[in-house]
DNA sequence: TTCTCATTTTAGAATTGTTCTAATCCATTG
DNA sequence: CAATGGATTAGAACAATTCTAAAATGAGAA
């Protein structure tokens, strides 16, 4: 009743995501993978994912989790994104696009980047390339 | 010796500004608004304000440099700024401006208002209005 | 001035999020 | 299957920040 519901991804394309970005697919990773990847784009923090994990009867350490995080989004398979002093969050969505920030509720939320537009960018000080640009637009319910 | 000095600044407009904000200007608030706004505009860590009381013989509790901090920025004093999950820099300068965050030393550089410009801003989720966009630039040198 | 009281400040403890460490584990290769 | 180097782990360590309860202080009243 625990190892039968393994059976159903034959081979998940998370393996091959995996290897391809030079990772080794081990037990912890290809569970992280899953469910980063196999689910809507979405914004966790490493507890979040910590959680998920512990509630997938999946066992990983909150160390892993943090490694795991922090080499999947050097390789690009994701996005860290920081909004608030204390915590970071990791971004499964790697498109270019900006984020709303709630700040009562501390949640993010994807901007579409077609509806959003930086123009006239400055060009990066001397000595320096630029290698990312973000954009939080914070907003506060409107009950406040 | 050490009460002479006392004297110079015949009554700075930081006491007013202080109270203009509600603020009840005591010893240290009034200190730290000298220190803060009585140079040019700068980017302070909580550490790096403490250090520089203590450089000039002020001595403030690294908690009320904390209270302060928070006190200014919510009065519109001075604006938090987020770039790094846990560290928070407090901004001198209010005017709408963004900012170049180099990554390699952790260094904040303002991007004057007229190098930058965000077009086309989405309309903010239902039951919340924007309360500021931040655009972070961040620039890594090019011998990293 | 002196008294009073709410506001501030303070030292140090506590909390939070994250990183480090050294031991153990395990995926891969031969 | 054994060897080996990368991966994982528990728990300690760490850094930034917040909390707490007590002591100090500013502002107004008397």
């Amino acid at each position: 009743m625990a190892e039968t519901t393994r059976r159903n991804h034959p081979y998940s394309g998370v393996i091959a995501k995996l290897k391809q970005a030079g990772l080794r697919p081990t037990r912890q990773r290809i569970a992280l993978a899953k469910l980063l990847f196999e689910n809507e784009d979405r914004h966790v923090s490493a507890e979040d994912l910590h959680e998920e994990a512990r509630a997938a009867s999946v066992s990983v350490s909150l160390a892993t989790i943090y490694n795991t995080l922090h080499q999947f989004s050097e390789l690009g398979l994701m996005r860290e994104v920081v909004v608030e002093a204390g915590r970071s969050y990791f971004d499964t969505n790697t498109d270019d696009h900006h984020h709303f920030f709630h700040e009562h509720s501390g949640q993010l939320e994807d901007i579409p980047s077609d509806q959003i537009n930086v123009a006239e960018m400055p060009s990066a000080p001397p000595g320096t390339s630029v290698s990312r640009v973000d954009v939080i637009v914070r907003v506060s319910g409107s009950a406040d």
